[in-house]
Order: C-alpha cells, then structure tokens, then sequence
DNA sequence: GACCAGGCACATC
DNA sequence: GATGTGCATGGT
C-alpha cells in the first residue's frame, strides 16, 4: 500500500488546496524562497513589500543595485546580510549564465537546473528545490523540516533518514506531478505548524487525529516506540 | 525573556 | 564524516 498517496488524500480532504506558492510572478516566488529559509514567512512578506515599494523586484534592478541598499530593504526577513549576499550570488548565475533573463534559467530542465542552482553559496537542497517545482513548474519534491518532522514523528521514516532518502521515498511512491507536489508540500508545513512535534503529547494535532502513529513504512524505518 | 521560524555554510575535531 | 555554531528580525 502506497502509504504516502493516501495520508496526502486525507490532507487534501481535510484542508483543501492551499494555494502556494504565494508571489505575483515566477522572480517573486525565487526570491521568497532565499528569504524564507529558516524564517516565518510574514517577515518575507514585509521584505518583498520593501522591493515592491522600491520598485527593484527585478533581477537586473537587484543585480545593480548597491549591496547595502538591498540589505536594507529585505532587513525584515533576518539574517540580512548573508541574504543580501546570497541573493547577490544567485542573480550573479542569471546575469552570467542565463543573460540576466529569469525565463531563460526557468527554461533549464530540471535536473540542470538544480544543479546549476546547487552550485550557488547560499542555495541547498530545499531552496534549490522549491524554486524547481514552484518557480519552474517541474516536479521534484520538496523538503523541509516540517516534512521530516510529522514523517519521523509518525514512525514513517526512519529518524536518520536524509534529505535525498527522504526525497526518493516521496518520489517512489507519488507519481511525478508539479500540482500534487505543491499540494504535497504545502499541506504537510500547514499541519505540520500545528503538529506536536515540539511536545511530547499528541494532543489537538490535526494530523494526528488524521493519521494516529502507524508504525514504520519503509523497511529500515525505526520502530517509533 | 525564552523560544521559534517554509536553511545554509563553515569551523573544528 | 559528524557535530556545533553564526547568521537576525519579528511574533508568541
């Protein structure tokens, strides 16, 4: 039994498409991704406003643009300064290798694209992949601390499990579709948010009322209790 | 005031 | 190769 098709239906039964990526345009939805990493979202929110106001949401502007101007707009988001400059690094790979055309890096195929993105000091795994599925529209499967927490919270993988072992588990089981990956994702950070991952208990966490501990799937998982 | 948030790179052992 | 630490703002 595909164990991962079906807790996705009960999520997508119980809380309904969840409308992500939030942004106006594919630059908007990449540079959430930078700004997001190991940050709430609403402080993304106020630091792409900031670049809205400016007017400088764009990859040339924010490629010219003075380093300390940049860094103040996107304070809100935190870490400002490593992100100033990691942002900096990635509109470097679209000026030099993608002739400062976003539509030409979103154009790569996938597995290039990561690579290419991969390379850039300040994009891992989970930020090059959300900007795969989210920005370019090509499936490969997200993941971030929420993901592996109500999987390994649920006995589903084992605790040990990786970023790419957590990966192939989700694409081994899912066909490979942009729209169910999205769904995927953002449906597990929603309950995952609410999920009792940070207290011992099990108590109001949704998933858990969804999906009760059903002990290990994959066969080297560890047994959860 | 402590703890957390849609990670990642780098130093040190 | 594993483990620890810095990065920073804003909400609970």
């Amino acid at each position: 039994m595909k164990i991962l098709q079906d807790v996705y239906e009960r999520l997508f039964a119980a809380y309904g498409p969840q409308h992500w990526w939030p942004g106006d345009s594919p630059f908007e939805v990449i540079v959430g991704a930078m700004l997001t990493q190991n940050t709430s979202w609403k402080n993304v929110e106020r630091a792409i406003d900031n670049l809205k106001q400016a007017d400088v949401l764009d990859a040339t502007r924010m490629h010219e643009m003075p380093t300390e101007e940049l860094a103040e707009l996107i304070r809100p988001a935190g870490y400002y300064r490593i992100k100033t400059a990691r942002l900096k690094n990635l509109l470097a790979l679209i000026a030099n290798l993608h002739d400062g055309r976003v539509e030409n890096l979103l154009a790569t195929n996938k597995t290039e694209l990561r690579e290419q993105l991969l390379a850039v000091n300040g994009i891992g795994p989970e930020t090059a992949d959300a900007i795969v599925l989210y920005a370019s529209q090509q499936p490969i499967f997200v993941v971030d601390t929420y993901t592996t927490r109500v999987l390994t919270r649920h006995g589903w993988i084992n605790a040990e499990a990786d970023y790419h072992q957590i990966q192939e588990y989700f694409h081994l089981e899912l066909p490979e579709n942009v729209d169910l990956f999205n769904e995927y994702h953002a449906l597990l950070v929603k309950v995952g948010k609410q999920h009792c991952g940070r207290k011992p208990e099990c108590e109001e966490c949704p998933l858990c009322e969804l999906l009760p501990s059903g002990g290990p799937l994959l066969p080297e998982a560890n047994n959860p209790s």
